[in-house]
DNA sequence: ACATTCGGGACTGCCCGTTCTT
DNA sequence: AAGAACGGGCAGTCCCGAATGT
């Protein structure tokens, strides 16, 4: 056996994530994510075997961590199963925490930013996104179908596309938040999608 | 004689936007634009005197055409602005219908683009970006100020980041609709802005 | 029009051959050819397109030159059509006499050369290359017909493989010449085959 | 406790030898034998010490294998030593017979492949490629020296380059053989010249 | 004005032979 | 002997300028 190369590897997918959000996938060179990393070109090309590979990994592994904080999510608003109405408050104010804790304009997301250069990346990859964002509708709309049976909801509105607007907002303000360099963007967003929720379902008492 | 250049210019501008939209403008190459436009080297060079160059018409025009789309929404909903609620949820609904009648995703929008590789471009392109968003933020604003005197709202919410929502659901709807190739996604968020105006601001009788 | 690129693609060609016969084709890398050729990346990969490109293009100019110069020998001789086996011989001769007047080792012969690494080369490279070597049997054939009409033969011999004995020599003494360093023995061998002919073709008086 | 080596260096130079007669010494790298011979880079360079290192190896085996091979049918023709003629044409025949067996192209010789990519070996190297030819050389000019002195010779010729000329004929061959892809050219060509050695040496009775 | 051909040279992704650590 | 890392070399692409027309 050899010496642990794990570091390295984990080194390169952490600085190529930085970079490809700020130049984009086909801006980042290698040579670039060379410097970040202190890594040198053969250490490159040991740990993938060609760019294309390390885009496929780096959305593998975000995708992975996306999908696990969703389960943490949904693992911390589970006592208030009992309120429907009010976990799926309790999830977007999550977000609306989180994104508010922010001192800079939130990164990027690679969903967004592989949307943006779609040529560049292979099928597997694409499936792998859409597949994240199913992954995402199909737990707001179990949350909303509780809350549609326990509220009934103050107008009609389409439960699939309400579930997707979360991500969508997600994704919007990500854009014009590093668009207009203002970090308070995504908080305020999500926010609105909360009052909508509540305006939406109204407290029953 | 010469020749009347500006076809050859339009040709290669319509390209370009349509080649950066798929993969992103540093995945963009010259000779790519050259292929599809059908020019030579020599012709894109005379055109434009470099590829930045480029870049900054291909804002420039996108958000002309932009801010000039803003203004025919304004104009066209002018009639209603004695019920400024209306006028609001009109200006809204045209851009519903708009989305709705596209057979495939939304192509993309250079403001997204643009904002996912933002070390390539200079900061006067991405000044001209915020100057877009701003602008729309500031023409929401108008119109929810005024639907706010007459009506109110049902609960308090910030009223620049309710302008800005516009957009970023614009935005988001694009990628979205996009990863899952879904052309109804866009049209259907929309809506749901539409849906959470028409409850923030009750119908007075 | 613009500057003349003749020159230029001509020297790349003439330095690369030499480049190819002292390193082999893979040994050969396209900036030892800039190097040489005293040009520029883009110029070399403007005249081809890759160096698979400059391997075709090589061989193209290679088998037109030597069967052009096999052409020659044979206009030289068709004086002496009516006596066929001194036709024959003198043939030889002229390329006895070519090989003699060295004085280095023959540079080699891109055929062999190619030969001896056939991966790097497409099929088409390679029917090339059987097809000069093909025309050389031909030509060959036809003069030793001729001859065998007139005179019979000594002994029996296959004519088909006579005729490729030229060629074989050829490739066979340019080996054995560099691998010992000495440029006389290209013509000794052809001398052999003229002997050999001599001898299975007894003079009739 | 060790395990034996041997099995995996000789499996080394085996599949070397094969890919640098199909792709040239430069044309193998050092990863496409480690993929033949199943073995990792830790075992390669445990067994050679760098590329140049393999290089030397093969040519000493395949040169000590090569005058083996001559040793051996210098002694199963030793019975006819007292008939040097015969000797002498039992000896090529010999050689003939095995390259008829062949049912593809002979796969090529290391001293040919070698001598078409020169500048990548050592003096070293060329000079045991020199040293085996002319050890053949001296064996032809002895079986033939014996010949002359019994036989003379039918026509005046120079004995030295007679000798070469069994090894130009096997170089030559081998590669008009692997060219036009015909197996039987080589025992045809060796056939010429046992007949060019009958003719020059008359037999007396 | 508009377009073409030719060339420059830095840079890209990737592979190379090699060495070091375990 | 395996596995990790090294760093320079590889073929080929990049954006662009120069020279030369129409």
């Amino acid at each position: 056996m050899a010496r642990d190369g794990k570091p390295t590897r984990d080194k390169i997918l952490a600085e190529s994530k930085t970079l490809v959000l700020e130049n984009g996938f086909a801006g980042t060179s290698v040579d670039q994510i060379l410097e970040r990393s202190q890594i040198t070109k053969g250490a490159f090309f040991y740990h993938f075997k060609s760019k294309a590979d390390l885009a496929r990994t780096l959305m593998d592994v975000f995708s992975a961590e996306d999908l696990a904080d969703l389960n943490d999510a949904l693992k911390e608003t589970a006592s208030l199963i009992g309120d429907p109405r009010q976990r799926l408050l309790q999830f977007v104010q999550r977000y609306v925490d989180m994104m508010a804790a922010l001192e800079a304009p939130y990164p990027g997301c690679l969903y967004g930013s592989y949307s943006y250069e779609p040529s560049q990346f292979s099928d597997e990859i694409k499936e792998k996104i859409s597949t994240a964002i199913l992954t995402w509708r199909k737990a707001l709309e179990e949350m909303l179908d509780e809350t549609i049976k326990t509220h009934g909801m103050k107008m009609p509105a389409d439960k699939k596309s309400l579930a997707d607007q979360f991500v969508v907002i997600l994704e919007g303000a990500f854009i014009i938040s590093k668009a207009l360099n203002d970090p308070k963007i995504t908080a305020e967003q999500l926010k609105h999608f909360k009052n909508y929720l509540e305006l939406l379902f109204e407290k029953k008492d």
